[in-house]
DNA sequence: TTGAAAGCGCTAACAC
DNA sequence: GTGTTAGCGCTTTCAA
C-alpha cells in the first residue's frame, strides 16, 4: 500500500522510533539525524497515517458536526467557521448532514462514532432520540448549537429564538400590524425546537399585543414560502404581518405577494430571520433577525475542544441574544 | 477507552473471530450465535473502531472533496449531492476547505492524505501545485469536477465555462449590447481556471460579436460585486452590457444600479453564473447560467468510486453543457 | 461452526 | 541519542 515509517527507516539507516521522534520533533533528536529523516520522507513522500496513529493512541483528533442541511447556507457558514476554529486548535472536523431524516441521523451518528469523535457539535434536532442515545452511551462529550433538542439537558450555545419570535412579534405589532401569521416548516420539521421556540416566543407575544397568531406549515425554501404565501392572500382576511422561519421562505412570501398586487411594506409587512446576505439587498430590503453565528460556532467549539483536552463534560450554557434588523419589508403604517 | 470486540467476545462467550464475522454478517455464524453477539453488542453499546477496521484492511472507504469555499451556496450544494452519493455507494466523504490559499490548500491535502483517503474530488483550483503534486505522488485517484487546474491531464467531470462566456457574450449581443465588461474574482483569485476559462470565451465572442470587452476584477460576493460597478458606473463611457463571475456578485452590481439610477434591464443589461435559488425571484430577475451541478456531481463521485473499486485511475472526461437562463435583467433593446 | 495467532502502522516504555 | 519490544482493535488465514 502506500509508505510506512519503515521504509523512511530502511531508508535514513535509522530505527522507526527514531522517524516517529522526528516527526514529533522530540529534542531528543539530533538536527542532524532528523534533517536525514525528513529529507527521506520526502524522497519516498511518506505521510503519517492517522488511523494507526489514532489507535495506537486510543483517541483520534476529531471532533463531529451534525447538521440538518449543508445545502442551506444558514448552515453552510456555520460549518466553514467550525472547521477554521477546529483547525486552529489541532482538531478535524468531520461533518455529517441528516437531511432532516429520522432514519440518516442515527446512522451517520454511528458514522461519527465508528470514527471514534471525541466530541460532537449537534446543529441537528433530533426527529428520533436514538442518535442522542447513542452519543450519551459513548459519553461523547455533546454542544448543541443554535437551538437545543426539547428535553436536552446538556450544554449548548445556543441563540435565544423564543426571544426572536418575540422580537418578530413586537416588531410587527409596532408597526402596526393586528392580523399576524407565522410560517413555519413543514408539518414533518415543524416540532423541531427551534421552531418550537421561534413560535412560543411569537404566539405570546402576539396574543399580548394583539391577537392569536395564525400558525402555517410552509417550510425552508422560497418554493415553500410562495406556496403557502399564495394560499393565505387568497383568504377572505388575509393576514398584515407574516413572520417567516426563515429568509427564504420569506422571499417567496414576496414573490407571491407581489404577483398578487399585495404590497409589501405596506399592506403587509413580511420578516424573516436568519439575515442572509441577498436580504439586505434594496430590492428585497428584507426586515430579518440577525443570529450571531460566528461567535455561536466558535465558542462552541472552543468549549468543546477544552472540555475533550481536559477530559471532562462540557457544561457551558450560554445563549446569545438575535438582533432584529428593520428594513423596508416592515414599514410603519405611518410611513406607508 | 470505548468498548471493543474483545469485550462483548467475554459478554457472549465466543471469540472475538466470531463477533467480528458476526457483525460482517458471514454466512459460517448461526443465526442463534449471532443474535447472543449482537444481543451483547447491544448491551455493552459497542460501535466498531474504523481506524483499527482500516487499518487492519489497509485502506479506508473514505473519498476527499476539496472545495474553495464551502461557505458559498454553490460548493454548499455541491457537497450535499457529493455526500449522499458516496453514503450511497458505502463512503464516507471527508470535506476540506482551501479558503482560496495555497498554504491551506497544502495543509488539507496533506489532512486527506493522512486520513488515507481513497480518491479525491478536486473543485477547488489549485493556486500552488504542491497540493497537486502530493496527491499524485500518493496515486490517489483523482477527479476534477467543476471546473480544472490549469495543466491538469486527468479526469474530469467539468462544466464547459468556456462556453458559458460565450453563451454570455451572445446573449448579450444579441440583446444589443455594444460595450461588455466581465466582472471577475478578485486579482489574487482570477488565475484559477474557472475563471480565466469563463473570460476566454467571454472576451473571444465579445470581440467578434461587438467590440473588446472590458474585464474588471471584482470578487464573488455581492458587496464586492457593488463596489466595482460603483466604479464602473462613475466612468465617461459605462459598459452597457455586464457579465459576472458569480450570482451574488451580480446582486451587488445591481444594488449599485439601482443606487445610481442606472435602470437594470434598460439602460444595462446584468447577468451572473450559477443560477441560485434567489436569481428567479420576480424582484432580481437575474438572467444568469445554470450549471448541472447535481449531474455533475453525482457523475464524478461514481466514477471515482467506480476506479477505486476497480483499483485503477479513473479516466472520464466529461463536459456537461451550461444553460442560459434568460430574465429581465438582460431585456432585448426593442422590448425596453 | 468456531478459535488461536499474526499483523496492519504507529508510539511509548524501557533498555542501551 | 537511538534501538527493542509490546500492543492499540480489528480481520483473516489456518487449524480444530
Amino acid at each position: 500500500m502506500s509508505v510506512t515509517i519503515r521504509e523512511v527507516a530502511k531508508l535514513s539507516r535509522v530505527s522507526e522510533t527514531t522517524v516517529s521522534l522526528a516527526f514529533q520533533k522530540d529534542s531528543r533528536i539530533t538536527d542532524k539525524t532528523r534533517d536525514r529523516v525528513f529529507a527521506a520522507a520526502k524522497r519516498l513522500n511518506y505521510v503519517p497515517n492517522s488511523a494507526a496513529r489514532d489507535l495506537r493512541h486510543g483517541a483520534t483528533r476529531t471532533v463531529g458536526f451534525l447538521v440538518n442541511d449543508i445545502g442551506n447556507p444558514f448552515y453552510a457558514s456555520m460549518v466553514q467557521v467550525a472547521e477554521r476554529t477546529a483547525r486552529a486548535l489541532g482538531f478535524q472536523l468531520l461533518t455529517v448532514d441528516s437531511g432532516w431524516l429520522a432514519e440518516r441521523e442515527t446512522a451517520v451518528v454511528e458514522q461519527l462514532l465508528q470514527n471514534r469523535v471525541r466530541g460532537v457539535l449537534l446543529a441537528s434536532n433530533e426527529k428520533s432520540d436514538r442518535g442522542l442515545e447513542l452519543l450519551r452511551a459513548a459519553h461523547t462529550p455533546l454542544i448543541a448549537v443554535d437551538t437545543c433538542p426539547q428535553g436536552f439537558a446538556g450544554a449548548r450555545v445556543v441563540n435565544d429564538l423564543e426571544r426572536a419570535g418575540e422580537l418578530a412579534a413586537e416588531h410587527l405589532a409596532e408597526m402596526g400590524c393586528r392580523r399576524l401569521a407565522f410560517l413555519t416548516a413543514a408539518e414533518s420539521d415543524a416540532s423541531f425546537s427551534a421552531f418550537v421556540a421561534l413560535r412560543r416566543g411569537f404566539e405570546q407575544t402576539a396574543v399580548r399585543l394583539t391577537a392569536k397568531a395564525q400558525v402555517v406549515h410552509a417550510g425552508l425554501t422560497v418554493a415553500a414560502g410562495q406556496t403557502a404565501a399564495r394560499t393565505l392572500l387568497t383568504q377572505t382576511t388575509l393576514p398584515d404581518g407574516i413572520f417567516c422561519a426563515n429568509d427564504l421562505c420569506a422571499y417567496g412570501v414576496i414573490e407571491a405577494a407581489d404577483a398578487h398586487g399585495v404590497r409589501v411594506g405596506r399592506d403587509i409587512a413580511v420578516m424573516g430571520i436568519d439575515d442572509l446576505e441577498t436580504s439586505a439587498l434594496s430590492r428585497l430590503s428584507l426586515t430579518s433577525i440577525r443570529q450571531p453565528v460566528n461567535a455561536l460556532v466558535q465558542t462552541a467549539v472552543t468549549a468543546l475542544i477544552d472540555a475533550i483536552e481536559h477530559d471532562k463534560q462540557p457544561i457551558i450554557k450560554k445563549t446569545l441574544q438575535p438582533e432584529l434588523i428593520a428594513r423596508a419589508s416592515t414599514r410603519a403604517k405611518g410611513e406607508r
